[in-house]
DNA sequence: ACTGACAGACCGACCGGTCTGTCTCTTTGT
DNA sequence: ACAAAGAGACAGACCGGTCGGTCTGTCAGT
């Protein structure tokens, strides 16, 4: 693995943990075994390290919440994998996010310090909701949900309840506290089927 | 208002914009114009300080969103207007909180910087969370709710939303979108009753 | 001889915390 | 009654340490 490579994995880790504001460029040379000249050679300052670390965390993102929707054909089952997903595949990645998801540790402490920086993340979140409201909108067409379900409150209800799943998980690392506040999400989303 | 009060009353907004951690000693004093010499008079450390606040502001959050909640007979109507006043009392309170709900931005920051200090802070979601589920067992002895309705697992949705609502109002302070997640999370409170 | 990768000394700014000095108000001795 | 002495409130210089960032130097590969 290249140092360039090194470094981000390692602030990925780093920041999940402490944020970025409080990662200091010290924690990341010595998590990533370099020094300043290697850092700033690779990067010409740390909001610049920012923007790749954000990239390399919504690549990772995607690789494991998205896993397998394409081979389910139901709309909902869809969201039920990606509920999975985020919870088994994500949330629970100590390797790369000991310190649970890294979008929202950015979120919280970058909105009133660094709004131009916490905009960039904001744009995933809305992404999310939209892909949860459109494929609610799909199964609604198949019939998966009942015409009257109004699928713009019950994507509200999953994104905001997958975002505060993550801020407990922070708070209360234990196996059991993930899965009931995650699985109680995918029961209200079983249970709206007619 | 005394300068003990006034750096209190400061620190509450500064934390809820930048968090503990990024709230140097020197933004307080400024903010309560103050200097040194009159912040260590009153508090022995900046961990000193921490808890003054935290206890501050449970107070003033116990003071907007449980008011009112005694002149209602209804358990779920209680947890409705709990809902209610968490959006329009507390989170849109910008005095006090103008970087949205400071609970989440401790735990957020603390939980794996100072664990000591996120597990105070993690006792009052205990709190909470018991209190929501407390209530939806009172409602669905009273019948408010079908007797198969699983009151952990709807508590687990709603405190989770409130979270994630909270997030949510932090990325996008607009008016429109604290108000569709918290009414959301309303609308699926309401349609659980029979 | 030239180039890119990296090490580490160094910079000014800022961090939390300490300490001394000053000013005001209260208590005490006579 | 009144001055001396004490106590608490606050200002601000100062401390060692850390911050993000710059710059020079070293060294291997070409």
């Amino acid at each position: 693995m290249s140092l360039r490579e090194r470094i981000i994995h390692q602030s990925l880790r780093l920041f999940s943990l402490k944020g970025f504001l409080s990662t200091s460029i010290n924690d990341i040379l010595e998590a990533a075994n370099t020094s300043k000249g290697g850092f700033y050679n690779h990067f010409a300052s740390k909001e610049d390290l920012f923007f790749e670390v954000l990239n390399e965390a919504r690549r990772i993102w995607r690789e494991r919440c998205l896993a397998g929707l394409d081979e389910i054909e139901s709309p909902t089952g869809k969201i039920r994998l990606l509920m999975e997903n985020y919870r088994d595949r994500y949330l629970r990645d100590t390797e790369n996010f000991p310190g649970g998801c890294i979008f929202v540790t950015f979120s919280v402490e970058l909105c009133d310090q660094r709004p131009c920086l916490a905009k960039e993340v904001n744009k995933g979140f809305v992404g999310l909701k939209g892909m949860i409201k459109r494929l609610l909108g799909e199964g609604q067409e198949l019939g998966e949900l009942s015409d009257s379900a109004n699928t713009s409150a019950i994507a509200e209800v999953l994104f905001a309840g997958m975002l505060g799943s993550s801020v407990i998980h922070g708070t209360d690392t234990s196996t059991d506290c993930l899965d009931r506040s995650i699985n109680a999400l995918i029961g209200y989303l079983e249970e709206l089927k007619p």
